[in-house]
DNA sequence: CTGAAAGCGCTTACAG
DNA sequence: CTGAAAGCGCTTACAG
């Protein structure tokens, strides 16, 4: 466990110095701050008092908390899990609420006692995963990812099974077939897109951007979604819902409807945990455990603070599965349509 | 912000016997232990170096986590919203895994830089919510509630509520109403059970205690729950089910059965933030926030810890109420049966 | 078992 | 802007 004095030897200056440059005293030139702040993520400092020794790994989210979505309560879970396995506790913080403007992620980490940080990211806030990998500071990325030299993920790839699910409808006999996805964009939402698309590609049909969707990821927008999907001119037969509560909301909505799933439109789920499991009827689904993600992340996480010397965490890509269950078969034989005011439709002829 | 100092005045000893007290050496009598113990609680003592102060409320949990569960995770989303409003950061604890067995838990807490303690109580872990309580550690109770001269609870009122559900049923005309709960008992539960005797009581209808049944507060289960419910000799008209995984996998597994709710059966479930809304029939239901207990669970700390001298935690009383949807209605004209196999029967007769 | 005192990690006026 | 040194909170061998 380096001390302040091991930091100032390191960086070749006085221990005031180091403790300035922790305290973030404005009486530092840049150039001696970024080599002492180099040094204490090297040295893997951590302040301590006497023989107490601050070992948090903090849960960081910036935004408003999405801490009661299935997804997010899936990963704490893990991690939890996973803490019981280290000597390092979990704390759960908000740079927004209280680091300072003036200070650097790594002093506002230190100040809170942590040692390494989960980020939960999105892509809102993926300049601040990049400003704190950028520093060097210990970090875990999770829920988005994207290319960066220094930050590593914990994600499952979906891209391969999301094809997989299109693939599935088309065999199925599906020719036009909707996407909706989270309106907030991320790195395994591109990846999903791109399987949509390429999977429509190979079967030589058309992507129709009329009947690709973007909404919040909350059950009411499921529901308001399945009205628009079934309002269009000519309504799609089977569509893939790439997130869980959207996938929840449309398919109970379709029973509110009196629409029967699968005759009437097959569903393609996402689920993170259990959630395929929690409709009637049961998902068809691309299906990905959080719960491990967020376990894997946090151990990671651990095993490179451990091992010091600046140890890199390293990427945690786990497998997602395609799973058939009951809300997919064969399209419709006559195509059906709902108006805005809930009114049913069906085609006369083919 | 006490130092060791005016603890040591406080208590009329030395610094040196406070610090043995806090890093647990033997070598300090019982009497002089419980002494300073006292007076680093009244004094709000807590340990800090230079300007950095650890002020950390912590989330106790004991035995195996059950943080991914929705009501886990609707009360972490309220605490973390209540923390935004606070300069508190919010810790993880699980004291069974590295609290020391010769530490008591002040000392413990102190260790880890916690000023207060939000404890989710089950009735396994009651013994530990009143150890803490016993010591003053600053500390409210969420998840199970039970009478303890200083200990604080947050929690929803759903005596009341359960009493109207079960007068509910009555009035719609059911006469063999069956109730199920969580294997684990605690005061929530035993107040749901209390309301449903008195429901029945004051309708003159028998309790019938082979179908009150305690199963494990997982969907599965209330799945199984259905089958079991179902093919005992007289199978109940209506159940009260006051668990949301519960309630969520019996009327799930209703519709594999074939069965209809509520022609066949009636069923109030429980929800704790949402689930009533993610199932088909939407669920006639008693209803709490547990969002909203978590958050006042974290500003009633935060509020005593603020206050300091000693300041004790109120009792945080919310309401819930009880919400008419779907899955409840007139008991079936034919008495409705499902043998263990899933074979379905329906009485010839009345 | 307890206190006075030396010592550790860290911070901060003071000197240059 | 930086270091040597005094000082604070806390811990711990040492003395009794």
């Amino acid at each position: 466990m380096a001390t302040i004095r091991q930091v100032a030897k390191h960086a070749g200056v006085s221990i005031a110095t180091v403790s300035r440059v922790i305290n973030n005293s404005p009486a530092v030139t840049d150039e001696v701050r970024a080599k002492v702040l180099e040094s204490v993520n090297s040295c893997g400092y951590v302040p301590n008092v006497g023989r107490r020794t601050t070992s948090f790994i903090a849960l960081v989210y910036s935004g408003p908390s999405s801490l009661g979505s299935p997804y997010d309560a899936a990963l704490l879970e893990g991690m939890v899990q996973a803490m019981d396995l280290t000597d390092l506790d979990l704390v759960i913080l908000n740079p927004s609420r209280d680091k300072r403007p003036d200070e650097s992620y790594t002093q506002f980490f230190l100040r809170k006692g942590v040692r390494g940080a989960i980020l939960r990211s999105t892509v809102e806030g993926r300049q601040i995963c990049r400003t704190i990998a950028d520093e060097k500071f210990p970090a875990m990325g999770i829920g988005d990812h994207f290319e960066h030299p220094t930050l590593a993920f914990a994600y499952a790839d979906s891209k391969t099974t999301s094809r997989q699910a299109i693939e599935h409808l088309i065999t199925l006999g599906h020719q036009r077939i909707a996407f909706a996805a989270n309106e907030h964009e991320d790195g395994d939402h591109v990846d999903r897109y791109a399987a949509y698309c390429e999977a429509l590609d190979g079967a030589g049909i058309g992507i129709d951007r009329s009947i690709v969707y973007r909404v919040p990821a909350r059950r009411v927008n499921g529901a308001q979604l399945l009205r628009n999907v079934m309002s269009v001119p000519k309504p799609p037969t089977a569509i893939y819902v790439t997130d869980p509560p959207i996938a929840m909301g449309l398919i109970n909505e379709a029973r509110n409807l009196g629409m029967d799933i699968p005759r009437d439109l097959s569903v393609v789920g996402f689920d993170d945990n259990d959630s395929r499991n929690f409709v009637f009827p049961k998902m068809t689904a691309v299906c990905q455990d959080a719960r491990q993600l967020g376990h894997e992340a946090f151990i990671e996480l651990a095993r490179a603070i451990e091992a010091g010397n600046g140890e890199r965490c390293q990427h945690r890509i786990s497998s997602s599965w395609f799973e058939i269950n009951n809300s997919t078969g064969p399209p419709p034989v006559k195509s059906v349509g709902i108006l805005p005011d809930g009114t049913r439709l069906e085609a006369v002829g083919p």
